[in-house]
DNA sequence: ATCCCATGTGTACGAGCGTACACAACGCAT
DNA sequence: ATGCGTTGTGTACGCTCGTACACATGGGAT
């Protein structure tokens, strides 16, 4: 039996409920479902994770650093340049390719509604998105920017069409004072 | 046994569902909630709805409906008057008291990322908000105020905070040209 | 009056779920 | 080497779920 005292296996369960939760939705993550993505008996997911929102919240939290990261990059700071711009690029970006990450993000944020547990991982993040934006204008703003964004992304993602970079870009422009 | 051929038996499963719903959230509805809720036996939810989704889609229709009423009076057509603050104003309606009706909206919008099915009520509210914004401004210009009202929504549903009229009403006249 | 069929009801089945728990294996301090 | 505590594993229990289905009932067309 390979893989008996496994030092990152906590690592490697957390890694497959990403991808459970990304592909199924939190809906479909289960004790079960995330060990077999694992590869690791249901007793492992268990012990690591006594209950399943335990397992959810450590899930959702290593998402959502990842998305920081990935904003930091697309905002740099130094950067005077039109900041409605770069952020309507930073959706586009976003919105393009692959979906899995959106559709993640939102789900947590909707899911944060009903699971109280939930709610401090979903603050941290708009915390620290509302932090990056802050260095390129005043705090106001930057919180008024990524509400436009969020329901922007809803929309999108809801009519299920495409996204106009320009059309964002404009709307952004106009929050800014 | 009472109740035999109730003519309305379809509507009250329905409005039963709206209310487990808007207690428990869409993942606490299934045909035997619903069921005891409404005071009918299993069979007949199973009877009038064949699969859980087709209730799930009756239910959420209907309840965007009355939300699509209550819009509408909050925003009198002939209204010429400053229509920032009069959104500001229907958002503090919706967002103070009981908050069922604006969660499950957005419960709606979590449940459509995942359910083509829901994908089209999801978009009929849409439109139908657009459509009576678009009587006071022009189509763009709307739907960048329904995002942004989102967004806003997001914010303090996620972090429990308080609502902020004048905040609102102050980032909302930005977006009108 | 009779018959048909939409409507209503109760029960059963198989599946998936969270969780608990007894037991196995192994690193490590001693 | 020996014992112990952490880590890993397999199985079982009780529950809820969606769905199917056989049977009951009564309104309305004939």
């Amino acid at each position: 039996m390979p893989r008996r005292h496994d030092p990152e296996r906590r690592q490697r369960i957390i890694d497959a409920a990403i991808r459970v939760a990304g592909r199924d939705g939190i809906a479909g993550l289960s004790h079960r479902t995330v060990a077999a993505e694992a590869d690791v008996p249901l007793g492992s997911t268990t012990y690591h994770f006594a209950t399943l929102e335990e397992l959810l919240v450590a899930a959702l939290r290593q998402a959502n650093e990842g998305f920081g990261k990935v904003l930091a990059e697309l905002l740099p700071d130094g950067g005077r340049g039109d900041l409605a711009a770069d952020l309507a690029r930073a959706l586009g970006e976003w919105l393009t390719g692959d979906r899995t990450g959106v559709e993640l993000e939102y789900e947590l944020y909707l899911a944060a509604l009903r699971r109280p547990a939930l709610r401090p991982v979903a603050a941290e993040w708009t915390e620290q998105a509302a932090a990056l934006l802050a260095r390129r204008t005043d705090p106001v703003t930057a919180r008024a920017l990524l509400a436009l964004m969020d329901g922007i992304c809803l929309q999108v993602l809801l009519t299920g069409g495409s996204y106009d970079e320009e059309y964002a870009r404009t709307l952004l422009a106009r929050l800014i004072p």
